[in-house]
RNA sequence: GCGCCUGUAGCUCAGAUGGAUAGAGCAACGGACUUCUAAUCCGUAGGUCACAGGUUCGAAUCCUGUCAGGCGCGCCA
C-alpha cells in the first residue's frame, strides 16, 4: 500500500511539474507513513514539507498541487486532507482492504516474505560458546537471537548458513583437561589440591567418573601431559555433545559446526601471518608478532604471535574470518555477548586488511541476561560451578516461553529472565497472549466444521461486509506485517517481530469480544472465517520465525 | 582516564529513515461470561522523554557537554 501511495505521489509531482504547478522537476525522497491518530486518516506523506526548500513555495501551496495532481485510477482513496504544517492524509475506501487481505491467503506461510537478500549468501555464526562447560541463560539469549535473525532473513530471500564456532584450542581447553584430570586422580583415591583457576563445576567430576568407568587407572600410568591431553579431549567432546542435544531441545540445528583447532590443523593460522609478514603489516616487538590494526580503526596493534611463540586466540579468529568469506559469504553476522565489544574494532580492521569491505561484517552484540526467581536474583557464579543451566531453564518453563522472552527486548538491553514469571499463563508473559490467538482461532474454525459450514474461497461481496472499525482495524495490522519483517531483517532485530505480534494479538482479541464470526448470516460468517484464518496465518507464519510454536489448543 | 550500551508513566519496556495530541503491558480503580476458549475484553487514572545547550518550519529521535547505572579496556578466550 505504501508503495502504491509512492507511486501516486511521484505520479501527481511530475505531472505538477510538467504543467507549471511547481517549479522544480527535483524531488525529494516519498515517506509514506501511518499516522498515531486515526483521525489523521489511514496514511500520510509529508512530501509537500520536505520539498518546500526545493520548491521555494509554502508546504501547502505544494500539497495542494499534489492532491490536484493525484490520479487514483485503481479508486482506492476516499478522499484526501491537507493538514497541520502540509501533510496530505489519505483517507481510503473501505473496499480498498479487501485485496490485501486477500494477500494473506494468497501467500500463505510465505505471506510478508519481502525479497531482500536476492539470493546473497550470508552467514550467521551464534552461541559459539567454549566448549568448557554447559550452556548458561545468557546464551539461551544469544541462541534465540541468532537462530530468530537466520529465519527472518532466511524468510526475506537470503541463502542463511548457521554456523557454531567451537574454540576447542588453546589454553582454556588445556585447563578444563587439567580440571578433569585432577578429579579423575582424586577419584581413584590420590590426594590433589584443586586450584582456582580449574573449573569448579559439578559436571567435571562427573566427566571424570565416566573416564574412570572407561579407562579405570590406565592414565596415572601415563605422563601427565598425556593424561590431560586425552582427559581434554574427551571432556570437550562430551560437553559438546551435551551443547548440541541442548540446542536442539531448543529448537536450534546448526548448518555447521567449526573447529578453531582445524585451523591449525590446516595451517590457515600460519598462512595468514605469513601473508601479513609478506605485506609488512606485522612486525616484531618485544619479542612478539604484532598486527597493525591501528591504521584501520582499532585504539592500538594487537599481538598475534606471543613471546612463547604461541599465538594469540585473535590469530586463529582472523584466519576464521577470512575463511568465512572463502567460503563464498557475501555478509558475516557474528552474535556476541556484550562483554566482547571492545574486540570489534580488532576484528573489523583484520576483515579490512584482508581486502573484505568493513560493512560485510557485522556483530550483534547482545547485553546481559540476569536469572531471577519472583524478583529475586538467582545466584549464578561460574567459579563456583553453580549455575542454572540452559536445559535447566528450557525444562522448568518450556521452549516457547524461552525463546520468546528472550525476544521480547532489544538486544541493547539487559534482560532481566524471572523463571516464576516465564512459567506463568497471564498477561505478564506475553507468549501465551499470542499463542492464545492461534488456538482461539482454530477453535473457532473447529465449531464453524462442527456446525457443517464449509471453507470455501470467499467472494469479494462477502468480504466487503467486512466494514466494521474492528475489521478494517484487524485487517491494516496484516498489511503492516510485511513492513515489520523487511525492516526487522534490514535492522536484524527479531524483537520487533514479538511487538508486532503482540499488538496483532491485542487487536485480535479486541475483536473476538466484540464481533462474533459464526452468525446466522452464511455470507458473513465466511467473510469473517476468510478474516480470522488470515490472522491466524500472520500470527503463525511471525511465530515462526522466533522459533516458537502455534499450538491448535491450549 | 578512554570506549561501547542504557536512562521514556509507580514497575518492565516499545517508539527505523527527525513530524501532528509520546504508546503498550503490569500494578491501582470501575465494569463485561445463558453466546465461537475469561490464558480474553472495555473504561478511568498516570509523563519536566535523566539534565543543559545547539541544529530547524518541527527533536524522545541528530550534534556538543554534564550526571547516573551496566559492560569492556591482557602477549586471556
Amino acid at each position: 500500500m505504501k508503495q502504491l501511495l509512492e507511486h501516486l505521489i511521484l505520479q501527481a509531482l511530475t505531472l505538477a511539474h510538467e504543467n507549471g504547478a511547481i517549479p522544480s522537476p527535483a524531488f525529494p525522497e516519498i515517506v509514506i507513513e501511518v499516522p498515531k491518530i486515526l483521525s489523521h486518516g489511514d496514511y500520510s506523506s509529508n512530501i509537500a514539507m520536505t520539498s518546500a526548500s526545493i520548491q521555494k513555495m509554502s508546504p501547502r501551496k505544494i500539497a495542494e498541487a499534489i492532491v490536484k495532481y493525484i490520479r487514483d485510477t485503481d479508486r482506492l482513496i476516499d478522499r484526501m486532507d491537507i493538514a497541520g504544517p502540509g501533510f496530505i492524509n489519505f483517507y481510503l475506501l473501505p473496499g480498498s482492504w479487501i485485496g490485501f487481505l486477500k494477500k494473506v491467503h494468497e501467500h500463505g506461510t510465505r505471506y510478508g516474505a519481502v525479497n531482500v537478500g536476492k539470493g546473497k549468501k550470508i552467514q550467521v555464526e551464534f552461541v559459539s560458546s567454549n566448549p568448557t562447560g554447559p550452556l548458561h541463560v545468557g546464551h539461551g539469549r544469544g541462541a534465540a537471537v541468532g537462530d530468530s535473525v537466520a529465519n527472518i532473513l532466511s524468510f526475506c530471500g537470503y541463502d542463511v548458513q548457521r554456523e557454531y564456532y567451537i574454540n576447542d584450542s588453546g589454553r582454556q581447553i588445556n585447563t578444563l583437561g587439567r580440571s578433569v584430570f585432577l578429579r579423575y586422580q582424586e577419584l581413584l583415591g590420590e590426594s590433589i589440591r584443586f586450584p582456582d583457576d580449574c573449573y569448579q563445576g559439578g559436571y567435571i567430576k562427573e566427566i571424570a567418573a565416566r573416564i574412570v568407568d572407561l579407562k579405570s587407572n590406565e592414565l596415572l600410568d601415563q605422563p601427565d601431559e598425556k593424561a590431560v591431553m586425552f582427559c581434554a579431549r574427551y571432556a570437550a567432546n562430551l560437553i559438546l555433545e551435551g551443547m548440541k542435544h541442548d540446542l536442539e531441545s531448543f529448537d536450534i540445528i546448526f548448518d555447521c559446526w567449526f573447529s578453531e583447532q582445524g585451523l591449525y590443523d590446516s595451517g590457515k593460522v600460519t598462512s595468514v601471518i605469513e601473508s601479513f609478514r609478506k605485506r609488512n603489516i606485522i612486525y616484531e616487538k618485544d619479542g612478539a608478532l604484532w598486527f597493525d590494526t591501528m591504521s584501520n580503526g582499532d585504539e592500538k596493534d594487537r599481538v598475534v604471535v606471543r613471546q612463547n611463540g604461541q599465538t594469540t586466540y585473535f590469530a586463529s579468529d582472523i584466519a576464521y574470518h577470512y575463511d568465512k568469506f572463502d567460503r563464498g559469504f557475501e555478509q558475516v553476522i557474528d552474535v556476541w555477548g556484550a562483554d566482547h565489544h571492545g574486540y570489534i574494532p580488532r576484528v573489523t580492521a583484520a576483515i579490512v586488511s584482508g581486502g573484505y569491505q568493513k560493512e560485510q561484517f557485522r556483530v550483534i552484540l547482545v547485553q546481559l541476561v540476569s536469572l531471577l526467581r519472583a524478583g529475586a536474583p538467582v545466584a549464578m557464579s561460574t567459579r563456583s560451578g553453580e549455575f542454572v543451566t540452559l536445559r535447566d531453564v528450557i525444562q522448568e518453563v518450556g521452549k516457547d516461553a524461552a525463546r520468546f522472552i528472550f525476544l521480547t527486548r532489544s538486544s541493547d538491553n539487559t534482560l532481566d529472565f524471572d523463571l516464576e514469571l516465564a512459567k506463568q499463563k497471564t498477561n505478564d508473559n506475553p507468549v501465551y497472549y499470542v499463542q492464545y490467538v492461534h488456538a482461539r482461532i482454530c477453535s473457532i474454525v473447529r465449531k464453524s466444521k462442527e456446525l457443517g459450514i464449509k471453507e470455501v474461497s470467499c467472494s469479494d461481496a462477502a468480504l466487503r461486509l467486512l466494514n466494521t472499525a474492528e475489521d478494517i482495524s484487524l485487517i491494516k495490522m496484516m498489511v503492516k506485517y510485511p513492513e515489520t519483517v523487511q525492516f526487522s531483517a534490514e535492522m536484524m532485530e527479531p524483537h520487533r517481530i514479538t511487538f508486532y505480534l503482540m499488538e496483532l494479538a491485542a487487536a485480535f482479541h479486541a475483536y473476538y469480544n466484540r464481533r462474533r464470526v459464526l452468525t446466522d448470516d452464511p455470507m458473513l460468517t465466511s467473510a469473517r472465517l476468510h478474516l480470522i484464518t488470515s490472522v491466524r496465518q500472520v500470527i503463525a507464519n511471525g511465530l515462526s520465525l522466533l522459533g516458537v510454536s502455534a499450538p491448535e489448543s491450549m
